[in-house]
DNA sequence: GTCTATATGTAGATAGAC
DNA sequence: GTCTATCTACATATAGAC
């Protein structure tokens, strides 16, 4: 049964790195879990870091074909284009509602995303910015329409705040920031108020980036 | 010269942790860098957890003092209470103008904090926790007086969005989402950035957790 | 306080039988 | 493909001379 080894490998693989790290994590740890022989590591993947990019291949995979596949939606209807929400969505969602069976699958994928962002592997993030930026890139470029004031760049960085309110709140490190896994709020939910969350900071920016703008349309909203 | 070795070790192992993650750096390398002796880290700080300890208690106890400096001065002026964005000022740009000679300083220090964070060590974040926790508490305070409608977990965990974009984007793990550390803006500008993008998304949630909000304030700035 | 030398544990990887 | 046994390297920590 070599695809099963292979198979329980992965998943034993994906459940200890997100909880432990990639690093901090033993191999015997992962081959003890699953089931299988030390060798079998090295048989199948070759490394540790093989199987890790085995890992994290599989889900990049499944999580940026889903949000592509919402994307190219999106672009299809091309009389009226896409809007801020909608784009967002097609960001984040995926990214929560990943494993069909465990409400919280997807989120322990997140965490696992920024586990290996904190490895100070470089092959690792060489390997992550192939299976990453290219997506980014789509999207930033989709986003541009909607948000007309802000440049590329200023655009990508505040695309950073996005991203990082969604990986590091989604992957409850400590537990004390984030409660979420106590109230055990689903992850659509989740996702409607990082959208909105996310929607509401990239106009703001765009409004403020305009370079006629009176005071700047969503200052005002604050208890100003 | 005792405080001396001390202090080597301390700046060394705080500038190979930020670089490389604690667990990950060995302390050999940091008694290299210290120029001191394998030795030195066991007689001075016992073991290599309370050295990671006191690395990042001296930078927590000036961001978080510096903090609470601002936010004291903000509920001082008590005829008129302070608004979200003073308020997100005072907890954002503490975290990225610490250092005094080096603008990059102060994303040094998060990006170590983002690793602390990532390693699984419980004492480690038991650790943290002691030393922050207080600190977004009174934060949390403050700002449920200019959000008025979202009660305390919401804004809690909306907090942990601003947490997020503020770790992580300034972190710059993979330095390919982010690309600060390229176009050198310095820290005041981004804290003001993501000021103004934390008080557009909150301000939005809590306009939406208003029970008689017509259709939401904010959403009428989106492009829908 | 600082050093040398070393104890002790555990990591990833592999050789070779089955 | 899977196993046992082992190699090699390096980690933290400490004992004890100076």
């Amino acid at each position: 049964m070599a695809a099963n080894t292979r198979q329980k490998l992965l998943d034993a693989a994906e459940s200890l790195f997100s909880q432990q790290g990639i690093t901090t994590t033993p191999l015997r740890q992962i081959t003890e879990l699953a089931g299988a022989n030390l060798a079998a590591v090295n048989y199948h993947f070759g490394s540790k870091l093989g199987l890790a990019r085995e890992v994290l291949r599989r889900r990049l995979d499944e999580l940026n074909s889903e949000r592509l596949k919402r994307l190219d939606q999106l672009e299809a209807q091309d009389d009226k284009p896409a809007t801020l929400d909608q784009l967002l969505e097609a960001l984040i969602e995926p990214a929560l509602i990943m494993s069909r069976d465990d409400a919280l699958g997807g989120m322990r994928f997140v965490r696992l995303l920024a586990r290996a962002y904190a490895e100070n592997d470089r092959e690792l993030h060489r390997f992550l910015r192939e299976h990453y930026s290219h997506v980014m890139r789509r999207f930033a470029r989709a986003m541009s329409q909607a948000l007309p004031e802000m440049d590329a760049a200023n655009l990508r960085w505040h695309l950073d705040f996005v991203i990082g309110a969604l990986t590091y709140a989604m992957a409850d490190f400590t537990g004390h920031f984030s409660h979420m896994n106590q109230i055990h709020i689903d992850a659509k939910t989740i996702a409607q108020h990082l959208v909105r969350f996310a929607a509401a900071g990239l106009s703001a920016a765009d409004a403020a980036a305009a370079p006629s703008t009176p005071t700047g349309t969503a200052r005002t909203l604050l208890g100003g």
